[in-house]
DNA sequence: GTGATTAGTAAGCAC
DNA sequence: GTGCTTACTAATCAC
């Protein structure tokens, strides 16, 4: 056998040792360091030493290489996860959306109501005695308070009629 | 050299030919049929034909774990545009959310202004006309819809300096 | 030198 | 057999 130590060992994990054990063993050899290993090395050849430090660096690579394929796979389990999250998340979202979405189709509702009411109290002559305080209202309402509070664009039906009858 | 095409070649697109090519190019080698192999190794050696077929096999090898490194980047690339994709619909259905929650607000203190005003209305006795049915609206205005819908607190010196005057 | 990454190789699995 | 995936090796790069 030429190669000693490189002969079956894909995919099992290495065997830790097989027929022979040249000086040291691989666990020893991949975590000493340099000048631990150079003082266990002195009376050897310079063929074997170069050959012992050759075979560290290949211990030394299959612990990265491995390392690197655990770290591949975690990261892609992370942006897997990431992606469950936003999903949940764009699910909760869309539903609170369209619960307010209802919510606002009912009060817009409402106030068109209450304003059409309004409208019949003014027509109908009750604006005797605080009715048209009710009109005088509707548009201080919208151009005082509702309008410097609220930013979002407001119904402009709402108030262009109730000017327009105020008028 | 015991190995002959197998000595140095890692991290090159390894070379397309060398020294020698024994009977048949690497391309060839790869595309051809096992039928078509079989016709043009009519005259080899059991070992030979034997080696040929396993160089095949490690050529193709060869472009398998290329695909399959491909196929990886591919998957982890697709995985991150889902993500970003996710991410701006999730921006989008925010900003979405506070602006219907804005209205939401805005809605409110309209409603609840007329509600208190109508409440204004009928304590001054103004309940003559049609002024019941105003009056009938605001309590379920208050206890379904606005109070359960607006969150904020309202402006309570607008209402309060309405009824004020009204009265 | 150390650690990480890449292309290539062989083993092993699934079909 | 074919194709894919994995552990390992060597090369190469950055520090």
């Amino acid at each position: 056998m030429t190669s000693d130590s490189r002969a079956s060992k894909a995919l099992k994990v290495k065997r830790e040792c097989g027929e022979n054990m040249p000086v040291m063993s691989d666990g020893d050899l991949m975590s000493l360091s340099v000048r631990e290993l150079n003082l266990l090395l002195r009376g050897l050849s310079r063929d074997e030493v170069q050959k012992l430090k050759q075979r560290r660096r290949t211990l030394k690579n299959r612990g990265y290489a491995a390392s690197c394929r655990v770290k591949r796979v975690s990261q892609r389990e992370a942006l897997e996860q990431q992606k469950k999250e936003l999903q949940r998340e764009v699910e909760r979202l869309g539903a609170e959306n369209a619960g307010m979405r209802r919510e606002l189709e009912g009060l817009g509702a409402r106030l068109a109501a209450l304003q059409r009411f309004a409208r019949g109290l003014e027509s109908d002559g009750v604006a005797a005695g605080g009715g048209g305080a009710l009109l005088a209202m509707a548009p201080r309402l919208n151009t005082a308070s509702v309008i410097t509070i609220v930013k979002s664009p407001q119904q402009p039906q709402a108030a262009s009629r109730e000017q327009g009858g105020a008028s």
